[in-house]
DNA sequence: TCAAAAGTGTTAGATTTACACCCATGA
DNA sequence: TCATGGGTGTAAATCTAACACTTTTGA
């Protein structure tokens, strides 16, 4: 290949994903024990190299595949992470990911095999490199997009209660809610829609069940919550 | 060095910097044409690749110093562009910062050596590779943040009136605003300080001239325009 | 029968928006 | 003297936040 930049160094670039789910009214994220070296043994992130024949956006999504097996996920990009030595094996940029999947879909088989817990995000201990700094982050960039966009349902089976709803708004952004006021924003939301479903395993009176319908939701996209 | 990740492939990591700057009631930015192959000629944001003994942040910092001869400058990673394609040279994996200048403080001779324009934001022509997106994304981003923390400042001279200030949110935000409910808001943030100052350049009467009090937004920082 | 979660409206206060005229000055 | 931009307050409408009781049912 000709080289334009030959003058320049050329960079070891990574991709570190920010796996988020929401499991008895927690929001969780996933984090495994290092199984490489430098820094193996400690508790990180999972990660993956960007390939020289695959975009940043695709390494990640590969590397979530690689742990999860599922595709089509709601990821977003956080941010590159570039200091020198933020690595210390060698220089890596890395390019930090955050994903919002249902914690249901994911095998929990295939979840130990990996290696991996779903450790509440207020009790994250000491993670690898600047690992910890990239979940503030993600968190962050999550907590704001979530009030402005209908990504919440990303995070709960199709079918929902109100409550749960509630409780994942309450655990995103860590404090509680009027249960009236809440229930009267979502009422407005016609694409938040009310089945005739009822789900009796969170209280004995049983719950009616809600789901998103995203056709609807196009055609009148108007959220906040 | 040990080669901890001899298996993966490095790849070029380059930083592109929109900046931001306020003229004439337009927000603009500096644009120059490529001086490099491939796409030499093509209009461009500037530019620069991440040495291997800097962080990104300074690689930025440092293009930027490069062209403007300014340090301490207001910088923001936008985000990581990672597609396989996206330079059509090599595989690089570009960062963009955006940054916001006082027009002032950038030497016209400067510029002009560099053979980089102030082109303003709603009239960017085709850029090389990218660069566009950038710039879309980087506007947005910008937009968010300067309605919740004082960083138009950055885009003013030290001194500056009222109604500077306003034309430079209504450029921004790209809808013009009610001048008295504007300056009520203003009045309300007790960091932006009125001065004895007069400026006669812009209208007969002259206008009070008022300054951002940093010491007194941290005292209390509560920012809304 | 009682504990536990589901469901439901109203009101006061705060915030936001719309709106029009006089002032000071240099040309 | 007049054209130009600078400067000022009020009222209606909207939005937000606070708040308590009844219902259902399985254990």
């Amino acid at each position: 290949m000709t080289s334009y930049y030959f003058e320049y160094q050329k960079i070891f670039v990574s991709v570190d994903c920010i796996i988020f789910g929401f499991e008895e009214n927690k929001l969780k994220i996933l984090i495994g024990r290092r199984k490489m070296d430098p820094g193996r043994g400690e508790w990180s992130l999972y990660g993956g190299f960007v390939r020289n024949d695959e975009s940043v956006d695709d390494a990640a999504a590969r590397t979530l595949f690689e742990l999860t097996g599922l595709r089509n996920v709601y990821m977003r990009q956080v941010g590159a992470y570039g200091s020198v030595d933020r690595d210390p094996g060698e220089r890596v940029v890395s390019v930090a990911y955050y994903a919002l999947i249902n914690v249901k879909d994911y095998d929990d088989q295939l979840r130990r095999e990996h290696g991996v817990e779903w450790v509440n995000i207020n009790e994250i201990p000491q993670l690898y490199s600047d690992h910890n700094q990239m979940v503030i982050d993600a968190r962050r960039m999550m907590r704001k997009k979530i009030s402005t966009e209908p990504i919440s349902f990303r995070l709960l089976p199709n079918l929902f209660t109100l409550t749960q709803l509630q409780r994942l708004y309450e655990a995103v952004n860590g404090e509680e809610v009027d249960k009236r006021n809440f229930r009267k924003r979502v009422k407005e939301m016609d694409f938040i829609e009310k089945t005739e479903l009822i789900d009796k395993t969170g209280s004995k009176r049983g719950a009616y069940l809600y789901r998103f319908n995203k056709k609807a939701y196009n055609e009148d996209p108007n959220f906040k919550l």
